[in-house]
DNA sequence: TGCAATATTAATCGACCGCTTGATTAATTG
DNA sequence: CAATTAATCAAGCGGTCGATTAATATTGCA
């Protein structure tokens, strides 16, 4: 038998939902760190954004975070488990935020919900993280990438954020009450991908239009967005769609 | 000096465009391959694509090919020259059939140029292919993974597609003579969104839906699209926008 | 103070990485 | 047939991968 609990534990190997090494506390013994774990998030996050999950070795991520590879495998067990931990912490707080503003909007608009208002109150909240830390810009970008990502990248993406999604659609469908749900899922499908590209921030449409617009500015971003999938909403969900 | 010619050629590090080992007949000693090297530029082209570039590894490519990892270096000496070359196959297929539909709807439409029709041109090629064979699937999904991964994803894209992109908007500006530059360009990176995640071929639409829309149907997802991005273009680029 | 849980390290494991080497085979041409 | 050269292989290079281990350092509470 070993004396060290956290081989221990991961010996059982993950057993329930949460092997977590944090206080569980039957009794807490000591101030659990909680600063290097955060640490090692935040640092797995801005490498995972920028050179991709598997380019990035745990011992990378390690060593940035001013750690050893060893400490990784202590607080996330496998690395796989690292990206979940890293993917989930923001997702939660985006999807808070997301449904609090489709709430928002559908109780002030009472019976007058337009799809520009549906579709403001959905991508509002995410793009004005863009403007606020790098950390979340590293994570949106992570976002971007996860969703064109073979194999275990849509499993993800569906988990994590299918919720908020369906809400947006009822939503809509209350502006558009005679919309086939077909289109309204369509119409969703090219909306998300305008969305992806512009978290992307590659700067391809910096170079592609030689300055005029930079993928940064999201004062630009938003309002045209919004109108672009707005009008593509009505055009292939509208009355006049066959 | 060494006796072996392959080696040789690698030593000089590849000095002008072409390093190629086929029959350059001073004297042609062999039927030079042409095989494998089509077979191997095909299998990578599978598995970039199933796994994504950094998760696969030149010798899976070589087994899978029914070669050995050092007839990769053979014929494209490092593993991005492997990819590069996969990339660019079908790219050039495709962006000379996209420059054509485009010349050919300008000519036939005359001073009629509409926004659907100039998108209609430019998305009709490239969907098209997904409906013909697995190798052309392949090669559409990892083009939207390129397009969203860091570093040298965006440098590959725009060296690669700006061109045909350019005369999309040229187009489009025919039929909407009064649309802003930075407008046009706006429009089309969402319109470009849309498209990968829809070559991207996640099922993730798939799920959402419960089965209503399906990725891999072209033939509900072109004329959506078309109607979709054009809506969108007037909204954002015509008289109306402020 | 002692004890048990937590936190951390250095060392290590076997597997695999991209890439190179030296040699061999086979086709072609003079 | 001898010279030439593309095509191929088995083996190996130094290095990194994710993950584990055993030992130790630190802490909070009884």
């Amino acid at each position: 038998m070993s004396a060290a609990p956290a081989p221990a534990l991961k010996n059982v190997k993950k057993k329930a939902t949460a092997p977590s090494p944090r206080a569980k506390p039957g009794r807490p013994p000591r101030a659990l760190d909680q600063d290097l774990r955060e640490r090692i998030l935040d640092v797995a996050e801005e490498q995972f954004s920028k050179h991709g999950y598997d380019a990035v070795s745990t011992r990378a991520v390690a060593k940035a975070a001013g750690a050893t590879s060893a400490m990784i495998h202590y607080y996330f067990s496998t690395k796989r488990e690292l990206f979940d931990a890293v993917f989930a912490r923001r997702a939660d707080i985006l999807n808070v935020e997301r449904m609090a503003s489709l709430d928002a909007y559908e109780k002030r608009s009472g019976k007058d919900v337009s799809v520009e208002g549906a579709i403001e109150a959905f991508l509002a909240p995410t793009l004005a993280r863009m403007d606020e830390t790098e950390g979340w810009r590293y994570y949106l970008a992570l976002v971007a990438q996860v969703g064109h990502k073979p194999q275990w990248g849509g499993e993800v993406m569906t988990r994590s954020f299918d919720p908020v999604i369906q809400r947006l659609i009822s939503v809509i469908r209350k502006a558009m009450p005679e919309a086939a749900d077909v289109n309204l899922y369509w119409a969703y499908h090219f909306l998300s991908g305008a969305l992806l590209l512009t978290l992307a921030e590659t700067d391809r449409i910096d170079r592609l239009s030689n300055g005029q617009c930079r993928s940064a500015d999201i004062d630009a971003i938003l309002p045209r967005m919004v109108r672009f999938a707005a009008a593509g909403f009505r055009s292939i969900c509208g009355a006049a769609a066959k």
